[in-house]
RNA sequence: GGCCCCGUAGCUCAAUUGGAUAGAGCACCUGGUUCGUACCCGGCCGAUGAAGGUCCAAUCCCUUCCGGGGUCACCA
């Protein structure tokens, strides 16, 4: 071994001089785990080696050369396991990196597959990455393992963190795996190795033990290093995506760098599983989906549809407000203004089928845009009637395959807030920022602060089928582009996501499982217009395309309220909530006072609940607090002598005494301002 | 739709894994009680998702369907 020694920058500016041997892992290890966690990203710099240098020196991985060589100063993803034997200076980023937790789990991907090959030596592997939240190996094998299998597999994997063996990484050339691959008749790896690598390279293997996979790393030192992991469930999945390629098995998993962690993670799911709309739609009666009306279809129970009520009426006031014009449409209408529209051919399969009637076919609309195009087309349009905006709460129905439905988030019946603009092109950039302020107000009126925008362009390399012109996509994504940019959202781009008619954007929000659910969309039509030959006259007395714009600012209404559920945990903000205040009278003699106080409630347009059943105090106000009740009243004799209440303030507990009118005053106040606090 | 798992009362869960009359709490109805800030007392009602099959015997095993959960693919 080499004598040189390794000088390491510690966060705090200190310099540390290290043995050979010692990997980035174990400096960051030592000087504390939660360091451990940013090694990963970290500023490897060759004091005196150079790139030709280093790769010849003992010990240095032919990637870290690779870096040296790119960018020395850039932070750098470190194989955590090559051992440090050059004269290197290390330095160590104080930070967070997720990086750092994703190299744990994709080396217990690796533990795994170790296991599952010792446990079922036929097994050939598909790929095994890190994700957000764990990590998941894909796996062929003739038959399908079982929950018992993955309870084996998990004992093996303690067997090979036991074994200790080190990560190594091995290079190999690209030909001559394939030659072993193909001898093997493993199709994934030959499929992914021609696919991924170019010809005459080396390709990189990692070893731990007996077991070697194609894979480019990094990894922790050693399969001791995964410490705390867990063996989580089953999945079919597609070889790389395609449900025409063969069905792999999935196992999924999740490690930490400590079972401290594993332990958080877990209970972090047990909380937001109570978060679950469809559990606290069920608690609080708010909905329900019933096996004998069909899957994905939604009652409205009377505690959500008020809520419903609620969000509708401040849609259709703030709709008025904007100089949106209500309109309404049929559910059903002839097969022939699908045909025109082009739904009955490329949506069809995503459409109710045909019902006949009479002589005619009919079918349940699945948008509601030929319906306010048909408005727009039944009179003459002058360039002085644009824009036009149709605004409808829409009942759609589409079939959604068995597998995609969840709760109030995926359906085959919904309710779309869906409006249409027609405008002219000029008129594009100014509409679509009012869209973009209308969907900011919504998110900030319903208690939302964080959202993801995201742009859907067109993606010239994938071709494909675009209607519209070059000019029309040019003018259009600018416009949007334009827009985001003029009204300061950060946003991502997203090429080739563009639907075939028209660019959009989108505004998603993350559920508390983590899960992305898209809510507002803006969306460009240059398809509709066309087959449908929309006109208006223009300044010139000529006629003209109007430029169409889709926009819905929940998405669906049914959408919408399931995450509302989640966002607060079931506890509405007073302007929301089902019922927002319940009356508790202590004994029989006080419910005359009762009715005095629920009259006067609701002549202040409150929503009130009096429990007059034979029940305690303490019942009732358990009930109530249950039910997630903002405000709960308890009177007896004093209050009704003094006319006031007891008020129990939901998350805050009993505030004491305080005069009826005073309450009413207060809550009046914070329902006229959709305020979230009590 | 593919793969894996699941379906017991309105809700949450039991039933020594093929054994006899399928139990409990909550809810509901009913009676007692009239109470000072989150689980009073007694009684009543009520179920093996559906249809076939195997077996002396099925909540349990098999088949199909319906529905749900997870996941992949899909999501104009």
């Amino acid at each position: 071994m080499s004598m040189l020694t390794i000088s390491v920058h510690l966060p705090d500016g200190a310099i540390r001089e290290v043995p050979t041997g010692t990997t980035p892992f174990d400096i960051a290890n030592d000087i504390s785990p939660r360091l451990a966690a940013s090694a990963i990203v970290a500023r490897l710099t060759p004091v005196s080696v150079t790139a030709g240098q280093a790769s010849a020196a003992e010990g240095w991985s032919a990637e870290a050369a690779m870096y040296a060589a790119e960018d020395s100063a850039a932070p750098r993803l470190v194989d955590l396991s090559t051992p440090l034997t050059a004269d290197t200076r290390l330095e160590l980023l104080n930070e967070k990196a997720p990086e750092a937790l994703r190299v744990v789990r994709h080396s217990a991907a690796h533990v795994m597959a170790t296991a599952v090959l010792e446990l079922f030596p036929e097994t050939k592997l598909g790929h095994g990455p890190a994700t957000d939240a764990g990590f998941f190996y894909d796996f062929y094998r003739p038959t399908n393992f079982t929950p018992e299998d993955l309870a084996a597999i998990e004992a093996k994997m303690k067997e090979v963190v036991a074994r200790d063996e080190k990560f190594a990484r091995i290079y190999e050339p690209r030909e001559r795996a394939l030659e072993e691959f193909e001898r093997d008749g493993d199709f994934m790896k030959t499929h992914f190795v021609t696919k991924f690598t170019e010809p005459g390279s080396e390709v990189s293997f990692y070893r731990n033990g007996h077991f070697v996979d194609f894979c480019r790393g990094p990894h922790v030192p050693s399969t001791g290093r995964v410490k705390a992991f867990k063996v989580l469930s089953l999945a079919g999945a597609y070889w790389l995506g395609d449900e025409k390629n063969p069905q792999l098995q999935r196992i999924y998993g999740t490690a930490f760098f400590s079972q401290k962690d594993l332990d958080a993670h877990f209970t972090h799911l047990e909380e937001a599983a109570k978060r679950d709309h469809r559990l606290l739609g069920k608690q609080l009666d708010l909905f329900s989906i019933q096996e004998i009306a069909g899957a994905g279809l939604i009652f409205w129970h009377p505690k959500g549809g008020i809520v419903r009520k609620v969000m509708e009426d401040w849609m259709r006031d703030e709709c008025v407000r904007r100089g949106y014009l209500l309109v309404y449409t049929p559910h059903v209408m002839r097969r022939d203004l699908w045909v025109v529209s082009g739904h009955d051919g490329v949506y069809s399969s995503n459409m109710f089928p045909p019902m006949k009637l009479d002589d005619a076919e009919y079918r349940l609309k699945p948008m509601n845009c030929p319906g306010h195009i048909l408005i727009y087309k039944n009179s003459p349009k002058s360039y002085r009637d644009l824009p036009q905006r149709y605004a409808e709460f829409g009942n759609v129905y589409r079939y959604e395959r068995s597998g995609t439905m969840h709760g109030l988030l995926r359906v085959r019946g919904f309710t779309q807030d869906d409006a249409h603009i027609f405008c002219t092109p000029k008129q594009i950039e100014d509409e679509v920022i009012a869209c973009l302020d209308f969907a900011e107000a919504m998110l900030k009126t319903f208690g939302f602060n964080e959202y993801r925008v995201e742009l859907s362009t067109r993606d010239p390399q994938k071709g494909g089928d675009f209607l519209g012109t070059e000019a029309d996509w040019a003018h259009a994504e600018g416009a949007l582009k334009n827009v985001l940019t003029r009204r300061g959202l950060a946003f991502d781009t997203f090429p080739g996501e563009a639907a075939f008619y028209g660019p959009k954007i989108d505004v998603k929000l993350v559920d508390v499982l983590g899960r992305l659910w898209q809510l507002s969309t803006v969306q460009f039509d240059f398809n509709l217009p066309a087959r449908f030959e929309l006109e208006y006259v223009g300044e010139d007395g000529e006629r003209h395309q109007p430029v169409m714009v889709h926009r819905a600012l929940f998405g669906s209404i049914e959408r919408f309220f399931g995450v509302l559920i989640e966002h607060y945990a079931g506890a509405f903000p007073l302007w929301l909530a089902p019922v927002q205040v319940g009356l508790v009278p202590i004994s029989e003699r006080h419910h005359a006072y009762a009715k005095k106080v629920e009259a006067e409630l609701k002549a202040a347009g409150l929503r009130v609940e009096s429990d007059d059943r034979n029940e305690k105090m303490n019942g009732k106000i358990r009930d109530f607090a249950n039910q997630k009740v903002p405000y709960i009243l308890v009177f007896g004799d004093k209050e009704e002598a003094a006319n006031s209440v007891s008020v129990r303030t939901r998350g805050k507990g009993d505030q004491g005494s305080v005069p009826l009118a005073e309450f009413v005053g207060k809550c009046k106040e914070l329902v006229a301002s959709q305020s979230t606090d009590l």
